[in-house]
RNA sequence: GGCCCAGUAGCUCAGUUGGUUAGAGUGCCGGCCUGUCACGCCGGAGGUCGAGGGUUCGAGCCCCUUCUGGGUCGCCA
């Protein structure tokens, strides 16, 4: 139930009334924060999009009103005028931006009663299933309207400078074929084409590319993309990406307008000031100092590898010995300041390891009196203990794990271990220029070979152009091609993505094969493509923007569900909405389908 | 598909070695209070301990299966 506003219409909402408003008939509406009762004096506070403001009803001058605000409850959508009133010293409210004033009611109104709803919009902790199953109310917490409120904004900035820079925003198709190699796709099928099904891209990446075969030189779009594979903490199988290509541009132009475009973004949205050029570090300088293709700069404790030093190499340990042997190597981080873990921690570290294909970590551990207890001490003496400390650099207070088998492995399983010793520096959330860590991360292999299926796939996509001078390797040895391919950075998290794209037939054609596929297969999948690079192609490159990520780094949120309206959860259904769910029979039957 | 964690009042959680009638805070309902702002005080309602099975004289607690949510590996051109 609820009343008509008719007669009464909004003047202001209710965060932005000041003591300059002292003395105004103003009219309020929103939904009822929180309802104080004081016998003979109710206050009512009222909250919308911009903050709150309290209402009082006073039972001695207005009891039609003070009777009507005894009834109302949380969550109830109530209009309120009335007059803005200075509070007495003693009862302002120093937390409160409107906290100078109050509105003495002349005339309450509710519009819309609520039932009491299953968790208080005014509660900060609340399960994440019950929050996404009301997410309507979920967002109406000022903490998740901020982040919604920060991502338009984000949006917007981004849309500003890119037009300002003369490009172009166009759409492209949401429903377009599916693409042989990369991620699983979602289906669509058509009534019109029976068994035959359209594909919700994974990204525009042939559209944009085909823009600038088309001659409209700049090109953007903030586009949602979608993957059909298991979800992440940060990973959603709908996203936004800001989807960026450029005609006649080399990395070092890709880069600049990123930068360039960074550094608006923040000073537009944060007012933060972000120092350009970001540092650059290639591929495989990332994987050798931080075990990760995406390092968080925020903290050190970079890798080191000891697989040279002389106690390593003569060690009769085995198990150092054995990664030796096959190829492999010892390779440890420095936990500085860390000699005082727990050892219930050190052991979560080592299941990280193990997560990591890792047979386990051994550390050493150099306490504060100088004292060395270490998993290793059967197998190195006191001076050969100190060598390896020494090659670390480690001090009185710090900690050494220690990784030994092959480079892929020891690399992968420290980088994991050096975030989770990371996780444990309480970094706090970003606020300041230098709290952002940029790295353009660079020079990416072209490809990457599978055991299982003894084929090499593209390491990003199947258009990356490989650097020139690694150009004859392509089938010689694919494994060593470099791909003129970048990735940008934020504080461990890839937010952006691209690459200078292969714009000549002849090497597009040597990428296929290289790839495996036939000139048949190469036509079957591509052949609108591949007919394109024969009608006047410029060079051309691009990035595409995680925004959701982006978005999920700025706020410091724990999760992209924390940045996205109505996220999917962990098996990517919707807890509100059901999806996806059983279809009629009928709907099957026109569309050709059956389900098993 | 594998591994790990959680599931107890509307919400957030506690619950000892398996032992009497399962608790707290908050929210909710009612009453009192003229300046509250996390209002306060008094009273009340509220439980399929996720579900199913098993062990036991006895299960919130132990075992098995299963469901839901989270994290992670695989996967994510």
């Amino acid at each position: 139930m609820g009343e008509s506003m008719k007669g009464m219409k909004r003047t202001h909402y209710c965060g932005e009334l000041r003591a300059s408003d002292i003395g105004k008939t103003v009219t309020v509406m929103g939904w009822v924060n929180k309802r104080r009762d004081m016998s003979q004096l109710i206050f009512v506070v009222v909250r919308d999009r911009t903050g709150l403001v309290q209402v009082v009803a006073d039972e001695r001058r207005m009891p039609g009103q003070y009777k009507l605000a005894k009834s109302v409850r949380g969550e109830y959508v109530v209009a309120a005028s009335g007059t803005v009133i200075a509070r007495t010293p003693e009862n302002v409210n120093a937390d409160m931006p409107t906290g100078e004033i109050e509105i003495d009611i002349t005339e309450l109104r509710i519009l819309s009663e609520s039932e009491v709803p299953p968790f208080s919009v005014l509660d900060e902790d609340v399960g994440l299933d019950t929050r996404l199953k009301y997410r309507y109310l979920d967002l109406r917490r000022p903490d998740v309207q901020r982040i919604i409120t920060l991502r338009h904004n984000v949006a917007q900035s981004i849309r500003c400078c890119l037009s300002e820079e003369g490009f172009i925003e166009v759409e492209t198709p949401y429903l377009t074929n599916s693409s042989p190699e990369g991620a699983r796709d979602y289906l669509v099928p058509s009534r019109l084409h029976p068994g035959g099904f359209y594909a919700l891209p994974q990204s525009p990446q042939q559209f944009k590319q085909l823009l600038m075969v088309a001659g409209l030189d700049k090109y953007f779009q903030i586009v949602r993309c979608f993957r059909d594979e298991d979800l992440r903490a940060d990973r959603q199988p709908e996203f936004t990406q800001v989807d960026i290509e450029m005609s006649f541009v080399n990395e070092e132009d890709v880069w600049a307008m990123t930068e360039n475009m960074v550094r608006r973004v923040f000073r537009e949205t944060m007012g933060i000031e972000i120092p350009t050029p970001f540092p650059r570090m290639t591929w495989h300088e990332a994987m050798e100092r931080y075990g990760s293709d995406k390092p968080d700069m925020r903290f050190g404790m970079e890798l080191v590898n000891i697989s040279d030093l002389p106690v390593i190499k003569d060690t009769e340990f085995q198990v150092f010995a054995a990664a030796l042997e096959n190829g492999g190597g010892v390779r440890g981080i420095n936990a500085t300041g860390f000699a005082s873990m727990p050892r219930k921690q050190i052991d979560a570290l080592v299941e990280v390891a193990r997560a990591n294909n890792a047979k386990g970590l051994a550390w050493i551990n150099v306490m504060e009196d100088g004292t060395v207890k270490s998993t290793i001490s059967k197998f190195f003496d006191e001076a050969q203990t100190a060598e390896i400390i020494a090659a670390f650099g480690a001090k009185a207070g710090d900690l050494i794990l220690l990784c030994a088998d092959t480079h892929e492995i020891t690399q992968n399983t420290l980088g994991a271990v050096r975030l989770a010793v990371g996780k444990k520096l309480e970094i706090p959330a970003p606020v300041k220029a230098e709290d952002f860590k940029f790295l353009w991360v660079t020079h990416f292999p072209l490809f990457e070979y599978s055991p299982e299926d003894k084929r090499y796939y593209a390491a990003h996509h199947p258009f990356t152009s490989p650097l020139e001078e690694d150009e004859h390797l392509i089938e010689t040895d694919p494994a060593a091609v470099r791909a003129r391919q970048y990735d940008l950075v934020l504080n461990g998290f890839e937010t952006a993505g691209g690459s200078i794209r292969i714009h000549r037939r002849d090497l597009q054609d040597r990428m296929f094969a290289a790839l495996g596929f036939t000139p048949e297969r190469a036509q079957a999948g591509f052949k609108h493509f591949l007919e394109a690079l024969q009608y006047g192609v410029p060079p051309h490159g691009g990035i595409a923007w995680g925004f959701d990520r982006f978005i999920m780094v700025l706020t410091d949120a724990a999760s992209l569900r924390e940045v996205i309206a109505f996220p999917k959860v962990k098996d990517g259904s919707c807890p509100m909405t059901d999806a996806p769910s059983i279809v009629d029979a009928s709907q099957l039957d026109e569309l050709n389908i059956s389900v098993k």
